[in-house]
Order: structure tokens, then C-alpha cells, then sequence
RNA sequence: GCUAAAAUAGCUCAGUUCGGUAGAGCAACUGAUUCGUAAUCAGUAGGUCGGGGGUUCGAAUCCCCCUUUUAGCCCCA
């Protein structure tokens, strides 16, 4: 009997009932059956050698698909499971997912591991790929599934037995003489597995309670080459490079003190002038897209904080209070009550609104030691705030300018590749249905009308509402969280603000909001790893580093200093009695993007010979002319 | 916060195994050199070994507490 089998783009082709997406591949190209990873039938993943008897719609994916990446990854993680068990008999095995990067797997065992353990676990697997083990799907019932674990001595695969509903199957994956209770689908046999890498353990709970037994995690990744596990290795290299705490230190722009505290940040000089630049740009394209600054306290009253419910569900994270003549102050976690303190401080109308007010608004949380982490995660941070403050009717508009807003904020500090995220209501909320309805869809029209690719995030959304979030990918592939953009309907509802309609009624307003750039910490953190020190000109602290090639041309120097100086454009000059060499060798390592070398020559003609950063030496130009360049480049942003 | 590791000169790191008066390179400073596209030469100075307590005749080294950092867990701008 034949059925028919219809592929993405709508083609349908015949085949014989029982047919596998395997064979399936293979009727179309052996290339394809080669690269095929998994398959999904009538939108099911399923395994390639599953047995298809009706007229289906079928996938076949292929590793640069993520969910394929995940069955091949997932595959590699029983894969070690299996090789930790030989070598080390005792380990009991607890949960191995597959993750963004590669996979992970948890073992109970009484030593920890040590580096050389990841070598052999490594060469073991290396074994069993080559004898071609087959991974093949079972299914028990649950009274024999508990009894295989309890044989086994597997404590934590009988705890996940007993969470599975008992309408699902209950289905086991075994390669070898190793079985696992798993969903799949996975690889049909170990040889698919080509590269692979462990690349670091640690501990973790169970189950990621600290109340539970630590265990022991291994770290992994895979591929279907060594060309491309190589590619990877390289990026985590890379990535090493960039590490934006390495670099701050290396170009002097910021550091912590034992003194001051963890988490709290010093901006040094070259650090605070490419804040500025930040705040600079930024406060000008607000007062463009016409919203007010406002500046508010770092401390506000136990009230303040009761009200808007910070004390009530976010104490865990605020500072201990402040007494002030035996009143509780709290530094500020957040800057939303003061923002409508200041809406509140009048009568509001409905043809005031929107209103949009932003700041740069300083706030100090306390973030678990374990958590802090260079300028990513720390305790005292400025968030790129702002709050707007409409009616139903203008929700629309504002979203979408805010979300024009963000790209184009995002686009002038040189990132390019954006991931966007909606996230929906989660199933602990506050606000009416209908209003999250109403943002959620105003939310999603204007990303629709935008034409912004985008993914949702079901239940992803905060309890007080929806939210677009949006990421930025950098050249090794990694993510970067930047601009949120949040409804708020438990601060309306708390604050109890209103306004006046044409209806000479008071009615509730939406509240928006949201950060473009996050927090200046966290950007500035993220501006440096993406562009790995060496960051577009117009924010660069020292744009032209200027280099006399000997004492004699000090006074050259200093006049091409001054022009520059006139021109807008930041430069110093390396006045040590240094050779060339040397002075060009630091202002690389410094990564200033031009340098400018000046002797006889230059002197002469009024002419500076340029260099640039990594590109090395441009030539000589007429000192007016390459100002206009510099110009040129820097207006561009 | 939890688990594991770590903190030695401004920076990068040796020295800790087995307790016996603190070491290198770079940077800094001084002098010589005045130089053409990624390191000129010579010399000088610089550290209560993160802080505190303990063991010991003697502690950078062993033990305890604290601070800070790192990798994870948990959480987030």
C-alpha cells in the first residue's frame, strides 16, 4: 500500500507504507540521508528509523537546524553517560540535556572529577563511536521501567519516572549495555558522532536546588566534523580575547576595589569618556524622539516601596534599609515609583499624554555574591530608563516608535544582527485579561508591521506584563541582552494613576516600560566583548594617538594636537623618547584607532603619515584632508 | 547564598609538594641614545606574599575566620 508524503515546500511524493524518514532521505539524495539528523513527522520529532503508515508531512533536519543540533548533542550526552559508567562503575547517572552550546550531563559520584578523568572519559567515548553502537527506542510499562532502575541502584531515574503523567509512554533509549530513560529521538548510531570535545566540569544540584546532594557536571560538545568542532574552539578562544574584564584592565577603562565593595564599578578615565559619549548621544536622541528628562533621589521612604509592592516580592534583592530620623530609606532598586511620583505631582489630561519621561537613573541591588560577574552582573548599576505613559489609543504608535527607537539606538553602536523575543503572559500575573490582550497584541501588530523577524516567548512575560526583548549576536555567535520593553500593570494599579478623558472622567493609562541599552554596566560590557576592544571611532577615547618620531618634532606634534583639538576630534601624543617601533607597537596594543607619526617630512609639508589600527600604514596625507576624513567616518557613526 | 578553586611588585606569573630571611619578564624611575611603521641599551627602585587570628624556635607555605575574584548552581539590567 502507498501513502503520500509531503515535504515543506508542498511536493508530494508516493511511498511504500512503513517507509522511515530515513529511507525517505535516501530516495531524494545519499547526501541528504548522510546529513539528516532527525526528522519531524506531522510536526512530531521522531527517530529515523521510525516506521511512518499514513499519509504525513515530514521534516528532515539537518544539523544547522537548533533542534537537530539538540537530538545530536543529546545523542553525545548518553553517549558519555555511558563511557563515565565504565570507567567509573559507582557514578550514578541523573539528567543530560542537551543545551545552547553542546550538552551536559550529572553524575553522583563521591570523588569529584579531575582533568585527566575528562581525557579518558573522552577517549572511552572516542571507543564507542567507533563500534557503531546503535541507539534503540524501547518502550515499558511503568511497574517494569521502576524495576530495571531499582536493579540498577539509579535513584534519580526512579524520581523522574514518578513525575511522568501516566497517559504518556514511557520510552528508554540503550546503546550498548547502556539504557536511559529518555524521550529522544536521538541518532541512529554512535558513528554519526564525529567530533567531540569536554570541555569543563563543575558542580550542580539536583534538580538546581542547593537543599539537594551536588552533583558532578560535565560539560561537552559535539559535531558532525572536526572542521567545525575546530571552528568552535577557536571561538571559545576568541572569546577569551574579548573577555571584557581582561580587556577593561588591558585599556584602562575600569576596575573593582576590595575596598569600595563587589559588584560596585570604578569608571576610569577612558572608561568615563566613552560613558559620556553614551549619554551624550543618547540624551540627544531622546530630546529628538521628544522625551523629557527627569532626575530623581537614590534613596526613597519604606512607603514608597511598600506601595509599589518592591518590599512585598522584592525585598530579597534591595539593600537593607537606611534610618533616618527613625524613618526606613531604601536605596532604589528601580526607578518606576519616581517616575510617577512625578506624574502624580499633578492633575493629568489626556492631551498631555503620551508622556515620556527618561533618565539615567542610578540603582543599587543586591545581587548573591556567587551571581557578580565583571560589568555583566553587578550591585550598583544606571539603567537607560524610561516610562511612558499613554492611553489604550496610543499604545500602538508608542510601541512601535520605541521599537524603531531601540534599533536605531542599537545600529550607532555598530551592532548589527538582532534577536527578538515576545513574552507572553505567564500563568503567575496580575492586570486584567483584557489589558493583556490588548498590549500583548499591540505588542505583536508592531513588530508585524515593522517586519521584524521574531520568536515568542510563551509565558515568558513578567507578572506585571508583556515584553519584547531584544538581543544582539555577535561574530562568535554569542548573545547579548540589550533593550526591554515592558508593559506595567501593577504600578498603574498600585500608584492608582490616572487621568482625566474628554469624558471629564479619570481613567487608568498604560505604562511602558523600558531600557534601550539595559544598563551603561552591562552595555559598556557587552560594546566591549562584541567589539573586542576596537570600537567604532566616534566613541573611541583617544581617536588619534600621535607619534613624533624624535624630540625634534615636539613642537609639530603639539600643533597637530591643536587642529585636531579644534576639530572635535580627541587625540594625545606619545611624548617619550621612545623609537617609532615602540610608540606604534603600544598604541596597537592600546588599540587607538589612527595614529598619526610625525618628522621631517610631515613637518615640512604640514602633513601627517597615518596608520591605522591593524591595518597598518595608510601613507602620508595632507593634515586638513584626512581631518575631513576623520570627521566623515566619525558623523557616520 | 551554595559547591569547588584561587589571591605573591603597577601588570603577567614562578616560589607552596617537603615550613628555614621573596624571584623573573614587562611597566615605572635615572642615564645614554634623537631614531621612519609592533619592543634601543645600561642602571635604580619597588612586596608586612588580600586582611585578621592560630600552630611553630621559625609561616607566602600548615589550620581557622573574613574580604575579593574565578567556574558552575540559582537569579537578572
Amino acid at each position: 500500500m502507498e501513502i503520500n508524503i509531503k515535504f515543506p515546500d508542498n511536493s508530494i511524493r508516493k511511498y511504500s507504507q512503513g517507509v522511515t524518514p530515513l529511507q525517505i532521505a535516501e530516495s531524494i539524495s545519499m547526501g541528504l540521508a548522510k546529513n539528516t539528523i532527525t526528522s519531524k513527522v506531522n510536526g512530531k520529532l521522531v527517530d529515523l528509523d521510525f516506521s511512518i503508515n499514513e499519509d504525513s508531512q515530514i521534516e528532515l533536519l539537518k544539523f544547522d537546524n537548533p533542534i537537530a543540533k539538540g537530538v545530536y548533542w543529546h545523542s553525545t550526552a548518553h553517549l558519555m553517560a555511558q563511557a563515565v559508567q565504565i570507567l567509573f562503575p559507582d557514578v550514578k547517572v541523573a539528567i543530560g540535556p542537551a543545551i545552547e552550546s553542546g550538552f551536559y550531563y550529572d553524575f553522583d559520584k563521591e570523588i569529584p572529577f579531575v582533568d585527566s578523568d575528562l581525557i579518558k572519559i573522552e577517549n572511552k567515548m572516542k571507543e564507542l563511536i567507533k563500534q557503531k553502537l546503535e541507539y534503540t527506542r524501547s518502550e515499558l510499562a511503568e511497574p517494569e521501567a521502576y524495576k530495571l532502575f531499582k536493579e540498577k541502584g539509579e535513584i534519580y531515574k526512579l524520581e523522574k519516572l514518578e513525575e511522568i503523567p501516566d497517559d504518556e509512554t514511557i520510552s528508554f533509549y540503550k546503546q550498548g549495555d547502556f539504557v536511559d530513560l529518555c524521550r529522544g529521538p536521538h541518532l541512529l548510531n554512535t558513528k554519526q558522532i564525529k567530533a567531540i570535545k569536554l570541555l569543563k566540569f563543575s558542580g550542580a544540584y539536583w534538580r538546581g536546588d542547593e537543599k539537594n546532594k551536588m552533583l558532578q557536571r560535565i560539560y561537552g560538545i559535539s559535531f558532525p566534523s572536526n572542521k567545525e568542532l575546530k571552528i568552535h574552539l577557536h571561538n571559545l578562544e576568541e572569546a577569551k580575547k574579548r573577555d571584557h574584564r581582561k580587556l577593561g584592565k588591558e585599556l584602562d577603562l575600569f576596575s573593582f576595589s576590595e575596598s569600595i565593595g563587589a559588584g560596585l564599578v570604578l569608571w576610569h578615565p577612558n572608561g568615563a569618556m566613552m560613558r559620556s559619549i553614551i549619554e551624550d548621544y543618547w540624551k540627544e536622541q531622546h530630546f529628538k524622539a521628544n522625551y523629557k528628562l527627569v532626575n530623581t533621589p537614590h534613596i526613597g521612604k519604606a512607603e514608597l516601596w511598600e506601595t509599589s509592592g518592591h518590599l512585598e516580592f522584592y525585598s530579597e534583592d534591595m539593600y537593607s534599609p537606611i534610618i533616618v530620623d527613625g524613618q526606613e530609606y531604601y536605596l532604589k532598586p528601580m526607578n518606576c515609583p519616581f517616575h510617577i511620583e512625578i506624574y502624580k505631582s499633578t492633575k493629568r489630561s489626556y492631551r498631555e499624554l503620551p508622556i515620556k519621561y527618561a533618565e539615567m537613573g542610578t540603582v543599587y541591588r543586591y545581587e548573591k555574591s556567587g551571581a557578580l560577574h565583571g560589568l555583566m552582573r553587578v550591585r550598583g548599576f544606571t539603567q537607560d530608563d524610561a516610562h511612558i505613559i499613554c492611553t489604550k489609543e496610543q499604545i500602538n504608535e508608542e510601541i512601535e516608535k520605541i521599537i524603531e527607537f531601540s534599533f536605531s539606538m542599537l545600529k550607532a553602536f555598530g551592532f548589527q544582527d538582532f534577536l527578538v523575543y515576545l513574552a507572553t503572559k505567564p500563568k503567575k500575573s496580575v492586570g486584567e485579561k483584557e489589558d493583556w490582550d490588548t498590549s500583548q497584541n499591540a505588542l505583536k501588530i508592531a513588530l508585524e508591521k515593522l517586519q521584524i523577524n521574531y520568536e515568542v516567548d510563551e509565558g515568558g512575560g513578567a507578572f506585571y506584563g508583556p515584553k519584547i526583548d531584544i538581543k544582539i549576536k555577535d561574530a562568535l555567535n554569542r548573545i547579548w541582552q540589550c533593550s526591554t520593553i515592558q508593559f506595567d500593570f501593577n504600578l498603574s494599579t498600585r500608584f492608582k494613576m490616572e487621568y482625566i478623558g474628554k469624558d471629564n472622567k479619570p481613567h487608568k493609562p498604560f505604562m511602558v516600560h523600558r531600557a534601550l541599552l539595559g544598563s551603561l554596566e552591562r552595555f559598556f560590557g557587552t560594546l566591549i566583548e562584541y567589539h573586542a576592544g576596537n570600537f567604532p571611532l566616534w566613541l573611541c577615547p583617544v581617536q588619534v594617538k600621535i607619534l613624533p618620531i624624535s624630540e625634534h618634532y615636539e613642537e609639530y606634534a603639539k600643533q597637530v594636537h591643536e587642529s585636531l583639538l579644534k576639530s572635535g576630534i580627541r587625540s594625545e601624543i606619545d611624548f617619550r623618547n621612545e623609537k617609532i617601533g615602540f610608540k606604534i607597537r603600544e598604541a596597537e596594543l592600546m588599540k587607538n584607532p589612527y595614529m598619526f607619526i610625525v618628522g621631517q617630512k610631515e613637518q615640512e609639508n604640514n602633513a601627517v603619515s597615518v596608520r591605522k589600527h591593524t591595518k597598518g600604514d595608510l601613507g602620508s596625507f595632507s593634515l586638513e584632508e584626512f581631518i575631513e576624513k576623520l570627521l566623515s567616518e566619525i558623523s557616520k557613526k
